[in-house]
DNA sequence: TCGACTTTTGAAACCGCTTACACTATTCTC
DNA sequence: GAGAATAGTGTAAGCGGTTTCAAAAGTCGA
């Protein structure tokens, strides 16, 4: 350890190597140091390798506050979740950090518990971070919260719910009511029709009260009821999906099909089913929607609607890093969905 | 190209307010405004409501990286994960988020995709971001990565594995080995001397390796063989431990019991004993390790252990908060596990 | 070798906020 | 009511980078 320099000064105890400690011991000014790490090319190649090595001897990381105060450029893109702790999300937002990774980006994120004021409160918060870009879930924010998205400055991705009427928004999404709709029709062309729709809470949640429209809307379609029993809707939990469904079930309504807004209810239901004895699908059909990973290993497996969520991420990253580095417009996405057909469906026993 | 590009422009919020704006506005100091926003009982009520309107009809966000750069600390705590889209490592890393939060934290994620140089990059990543405090998870790290840490001068803690032999570390966790053999003894108290293993890759794994020695010492202890031929090692996915059980299962191995390192693992395990029509636990037993939110809704149900996950996160939170806040002392804390019998796993039929 | 250009550089002005320090108002003590 | 102690405030120096601007260095054709 050489203990050479001139001052003998400025190795302090936390204080690590700034961008001038690095311009002193290789003799050119901090605006060549700041070249090299933001613009190599401008820099020749004599001076470089001798930034590079004084970068290299004294351990130098660039400060990240100090650079993106500097720059007014964070290269942090927040995202607001209603849950993160949940496999649907965490796929999506999984994937997502992956790309912005890749691009340099950091993925910071919230959760919103499904209350429109915490999330209010989370892109306050990510704001004053300094996000340079904002993804959400759906399009339902309280009025302070988009005042703030417009206000913010910065791009911002809806994801999740794909609506057909608000063009003047960035939407990388799927029609949760389509989705909802090709799964009924599936279940009504296998012959039922008494069904039961178990879904998870409405209040602040797009994608659910899009699910339960997308039923009825087929539903009526069809001529077929859907008397008010036949819905039940519970926080997003598999003990609460289990005993809904096992009021779905009770008394005498005759249902022989238990459409469920997720995959997640579909599973409580299924479990339910289980501890009550019924054959799935012989007694009851159960379908879910999402398609996650272990949809295929319930017992039976489910079936279900396969959603975009993989794609969602990766195009929305790309068009995030597209419009941040190299200032392209974005442009809205619409997915599709895709029905997966396994064993938790079949026609009705009668 | 626009002219006049980088000066005017002000990209990003442009014109937002600043403190300076809001210290004008009402007629005080920058350093009142300052003091106001972080300790408000050393400003005069007077003033204190001047500023708030002040900063009220100016819509005024702090600039977060300013703040950070001045205070040197971000009020960010840093996570490097194995796998963010993983329910696992998601349940815990939702409460980390939530309990940070309350405390005014941002966490910050990354994945390093269980690739030791890829959690090399992060850590530095998040290093340079400024977090205040970082949560790894196991014991194996690049030496690169622990000088990382050690000079980083930051509090640091590790989870998700136990080690007796790291009082020097601080650690949040249970043990692997332990839980492992506590599940390997109760399969071998139901009968079955022929146990097949399945374990997930265990290169810059601890957590299998761990699991995986648990299992191994606890045959041993019982007398029992493990030919090679009865262990089979995959990536952490459904399809390749379907695939794996499948390989298990095959040939006359006599294999009556199949213990998984993990519920996902278990799930294929499942999976594909139902496709090979296959009576779990009738001809053979299955058994997983996390007890994950959809364990109880396979089929059939899993035996497991309970891991402590939310837990994990709500004391490595409390103490984070607690070190950085009030500067208490970071302290080791082992977790305990606990076997959840469900109905997976049985006597042999023999 | 000289002048017209084209790179490369460094000095210095910020970015928006915190905070040490000095100073002025208040309150307290006797 | 004077002097000491305390509370409240403003000034200005950073925090560690980026970026503008003009000067310095290098390139090239004639």
């Amino acid at each position: 350890m050489r203990e050479g320099g001139k001052n003998g000064a400025g190795r302090g105890r936390g204080s690590a190597a700034t961008l001038a400690d690095v311009a002193r011991q290789a003799g050119v000014s901090t605006a060549t140091v700041s070249r090299f790490l933001n613009q190599p090319d401008l820099v020749r190649p004599d001076k470089r390798a001798r930034v590079d090595a004084a970068i290299e001897s004294l351990g130098y990381i660039p400060h990240g506050m100090a650079r993106s105060l500097a720059s007014a450029r964070s290269r942090m893109v927040g995202a607001v979740f209603p849950r993160i702790n949940s496999i649907l999300f965490g796929s999506f937002f999984g994937e997502l950090q992956r790309r912005l990774g890749e691009a340099g980006y950091l993925l910071v994120v919230a959760s919103s518990e499904y209350a429109m004021e915490i999330e209010e409160v989370q892109v306050r918060e990510l704001l004053a971070r300094g996000v340079d870009a904002l993804v959400l879930v759906g399009h339902e924010h309280t009025p302070a919260t988009w005042r703030l998205l417009e206000q913010g400055g910065i791009p911002f991705i809806v994801t999740w719910t794909w609506r057909e009427d608000r063009s003047d928004i960035v939407q990388v999404a799927f029609s949760n009511a389509d989705s909802m709709a090709a799964i009924t029709e599936h279940v009504i062309a296998l012959g039922h029709r008494r069904i039961g729709y178990l879904s998870g809470r409405l209040k602040g949640n797009d994608r659910a009260r899009a699910r339960l429209e997308g039923f009825r809307r087929t539903l009526e379609k069809q001529g077929l009821p859907l008397p008010d029993a036949a819905v039940e809707q519970v926080p997003f939990d598999i003990d609460a999906a289990a005993s809904a469904f096992g009021r779905l079930m009770g008394g005498k309504k005759g249902i022989t099909a238990v459409v469920c807004g997720s995959d997640l209810l579909a599973m409580g239901a299924l479990r339910e089913a289980r501890r009550l004895g019924l054959d799935v699908p012989g007694d009851v059909t159960v379908t879910g929607l999402d398609d996650t990973e272990m949809a295929s290993c319930t017992g039976p497996p489910l079936t279900t609607i396969r959603t975009p969520r993989a794609e969602m991420a990766t195009r929305a990253a790309r068009m995030l890093i597209g419009r941040l580095e190299r200032d392209e417009p974005l442009q809205s996405v619409r997915l599709e969905t895709q029905l997966v057909y396994r064993a938790s469906s079949g026609p009705p026993r009668r």
